[in-house]
DNA sequence: TGTGAAATTACCCAGGG
DNA sequence: CCCTGGGTAATTTCACA
């Protein structure tokens, strides 16, 4: 699949938009050492390959109702790949569910869930222990967003 | 501040612009029924009321070397706000930390945490255990990202 | 809200180092 | 693979009705 070898500029630019997208390609160009065509070149050729998937906008969940985000361990009630399969039919029927990891270790599943508050919660725990047979689910609660970010970190020092 | 009351309309535009920043205003009001200006102006509205808190790009963990996903759980050796306080000093030091959660129950903290592979991870854990006293630390590995998203869930049906 | 026009910006050609 | 410089189309931005 092409080069998948991103210099040190490629890296910048993935830096700075993934901070912020709204950089128009001049002003990225100046941070990034380059004139505008090459530099335009480097992000269609990046989102061209699949590395920059998307570009968003990131919303206060607060300010729209969001008022608690919970992390749901899940332990399947067997290893099989049915059960699996099962798992994710339902996982797409809950708008409330954000963010699904298969994980290592006791836990089977890990999701992250956003919902307005706690009986919204107790609704959609209801819901999905319905749809979901489960060995065990064990709900954790976040008090307080400390840090969130969808920048990831990228090395943009080093050649 | 403001009026926090987001109609159907808004809710609408969120909504697009969640999952696709690139949009142009046009067909943006398109879609959520409005012309152009008015649109332009609710979402200006939306970033000055600080609803839309960025726009930023998405990028593919994996293709930039991002090869291990891993949540830490953290428990503080006291609960001072000193122990809280020295927290909250030490985190922005690591990059790798991408979020960061106060949390209800056993766990006071958990971090999600990006990094390369597993020996990066070692060294990040290492440096992380130097720094900040902890009475326990559990590290859950993420094995498969089933499903990620950063559009939160929002009603666009109600009025 | 809507219409229209100006300022920006994205996009995409050349030719040359 | 970089730069300069141009040109067009698309979009944003902001007059004003």
């Amino acid at each position: 699949m092409s080069t998948l070898t991103l210099d040190r500029i490629d890296r910048k630019i993935l830096h700075e938009l993934m901070h912020d997208a709204t950089l128009p390609v001049a002003q990225l160009a100046e941070r990034v050492g380059l004139s505008q065509t090459p530099c335009w070149k480097r992000v269609q050729k990046l989102e061209a390959a699949g590395i920059i998937t998307r570009r968003v906008a990131l919303v206060d969940p607060e300010k729209i109702g969001i008022g608690l985000m919970v992390f749901v361990e899940i332990e399947a009630t067997d290893h099989s790949p049915e059960w699996r399969a099962e798992f994710r039919r339902v996982v797409p029927r809950f708008t409330e569910i954000v963010e699904v990891y298969r994980m290592a270790g006791d836990i089977d599943y890990l999701l992250k869930v956003a919902v307005s508050d706690m009986s919204a919660f107790d609704e959609f725990y209801l819901e999905l222990t319905r749809a979901l047979p489960c060995r065990n689910i064990t709900s954790k609660f976040v008090m307080e967003t400390v840090q969130t970010t969808t920048a990831l970190p990228i090395d943009v020092a080093t050649a």
